[in-house]
DNA sequence: CTGTTAGCGCCTTCAC
DNA sequence: GTGAAGGCGCTAACAG
């Protein structure tokens, strides 16, 4: 039936072990016999068992990267990065490794099932993306799984998420606070004092930095936030969309938007178009991580942008252990305010 | 160091026979054994060795998706809805499946080298979405590994491109030649005469699909093409940028561009902003997938609106063999054409 | 219903 | 530099 290593051996006249050492590569064999193995491997059309190799090794060349949502570009460049690196190691056809994107859809559950799966797997490497949840009890399985997977030999990466204390997993975080306080920053000295924040979801970090980013700089101006002027949604444009709509219902004075990231702005700015207001005439709006979009929309949207590409490839170098972690196993990522269209100084 | 399924055998005071069968749930357990079984698998905060039991059962629980540009939500979206059927089968913790995303990046050799991957880990179903390329040592090559595949025992679907023959794949097609007909058809039918079109890489299918549908729409309206009327580039932004530019340049008379994609089309948008043209008074611009970009943009494109997650969806049940396969196995999925504001009738 | 017995295909000491 | 032998952890017939 499918062809083995044993069959590879006879057909090239030596004992399995040393058609193992060749695929391996690990191990001095001679050139002749090396020729000849490969040969073989050729004629066969051997292509080595994977399982029955892990488990004799005790390792897998099987990388996992979990996404909270593969459909927003956000993760896409990010996981795309961090495939290139891991996957990308140009060496011999046995020596690749599986890289791989999980979707976890934002689920908790399904970030846990995964991190199962990948732990059953033996993964050699596994790469969490983007905003964790703040939920105590799932924090907490996350943390413990975690641990789990470093002790088992597998090497974690967190990119864009907090560091996870105790749990030997290597971070790059973005600072989700600091770029947020620059937008604020920069509207307050346009002129803006009445801002209305579209959020996401209350229980991601992501969300829970931005809106402090934003809070600060508000309090450093000496505005005193109104409640109505926060809302609450999702990472996507439909939440832009109905939490623009909310919060101009709420309080029609507003003259600036900040959104929870490029896409919930653009929602924003289709629901002022639709309002039949302009932007950034009568309200300025502003997005975050500088998608390929957000350059796109008409106005251009003022955004912070977020080296997604850089960090992935970084991230997927720790992976690998091709790059030594930052002394205390935690780096920080900033984002750079781009001052585009979407924004100006409020009318009178 | 790692618990054993004999760990757990000892612990429940049963054989690791037992064990394996409550945890592989295809047998029948007495429910009090099951029970103390169970409680061991708990205590003892027992993993399963995933490829200790994929060599044993001769079977992995993995599954692929092969994309070609995950930063792309056309294959984004459909990953999600794929990854979302195969891996959702929510059964009992052991009996998930771990769907896989692998981005080649729309590199012939990348997919060669994650199918030659999936094969060596004897993945139970892959899926392979999005245009094919069309040089022919690679197609065979490609025709070649799918065989194998499944004369392995791995279920291959194709989603999005064309089926190939003798593979024993599973096909769901685009009808991009009926898309991109309906799109020229409706220009046509506006007025328009002379129409420039970015179109995509030419080695790949979607490309040739497309264009060729477009081509058909013009001889079937007696319209000459101008060889100055097409350029190739990516499937990308960047390329509908400089596309429009360089088909502008070669005919400022052009009064529509048909683009490769929403991407595509709004890099064209970009570009004709840029130099002063208004859309659609003065050049009607119409994308393709009808993406959620697509609606954003200012006007909001034309296009053909392909059922992403619907076809995902249907291609991930295919590949769980959750749904039979039409009769001659491959099966077509229509595009529907939206009309929105980038498009109008040419001015006199 | 449950235990026993063989491997699955490969890697890895150990000898030669 | 190469071969021989044991075992990685689990499943799948068999018996009972």
């Amino acid at each position: 039936m499918t062809v083995t290593l044993a069959d590879v051996a006879a057909h090239a006249q030596v004992s399995p072990a040393t058609v193992s050492r060749v695929l391996n590569g690990n191990y001095p064999v001679a050139a002749a016999t090396r020729e000849r193995v490969l040969r073989a491997v050729d004629e066969l059309d051997y292509v080595v068992n994977g399982p029955a190799s892990a488990l004799a090794a005790a390792t897998s060349d099987l990388a996992g990267i979990l996404v909270n949502d593969i459909a927003d570009p956000f993760f896409g460049i990010m996981a795309s990065a961090i495939q290139a690196e891991i996957g990308g190691s140009g060496g011999r056809a046995g020596c690749e490794r599986l890289a791989v994107v999980c979707n976890t859809g934002g689920s908790p559950e399904q970030e846990l099932k995964y991190l199962t799966l990948l732990q059953r797997q033996r993964a050699a490497a596994v790469v969490l993306t983007g905003g964790a949840v703040t939920d105590a009890p799932h924090a907490a399985a996350v943390a413990a799984k975690l641990r789990k997977l470093t002790d088992g030999g597998t090497r974690v990466v967190l990119c864009g998420r907090p560091p996870v204390a105790g749990t030997g997993a290597v971070t790059l975080t973005f600072d989700n606070l600091g770029g947020a306080r620059a937008v604020t920053d920069h509207l307050v000295a346009l002129g803006h004092r009445r801002i209305g924040c579209i959020a996401g979801p209350a229980e991601r970090t992501t969300t829970r930095h931005r809106l402090e980013g934003h809070r600060l700089a508000l309090a450093a101006a000496g505005i005193e936030e109104d409640a109505r002027w926060t809302v609450h949604g999702r990472f996507d444009r439909r939440s832009g969309y109905e939490g623009a709509l909310e919060l101009l219902r709420r309080d029609p004075s507003l003259t600036a938007l900040v959104a929870a990231n490029d896409s919930v702005a653009l929602g924003a700015c289709a629901a002022l178009r639709d309002s039949g207001l302009r932007i950034p005439d009568d309200v300025s709006v502003t997005g975050f991580d500088d998608l390929p979009c957000s350059i796109d929309a008409v106005p251009a949207l003022t955004t912070v942008r977020l080296p997604l590409a850089e960090a992935g490839a970084r991230a997927g170098r720790l992976a690998m252990g091709r790059e030594d972690a930052p002394g205390d196993g935690t780096a920080s990522v900033r984002g750079e305010l781009m001052v585009r269209g979407s924004t100006e100084a409020p009318r009178e």
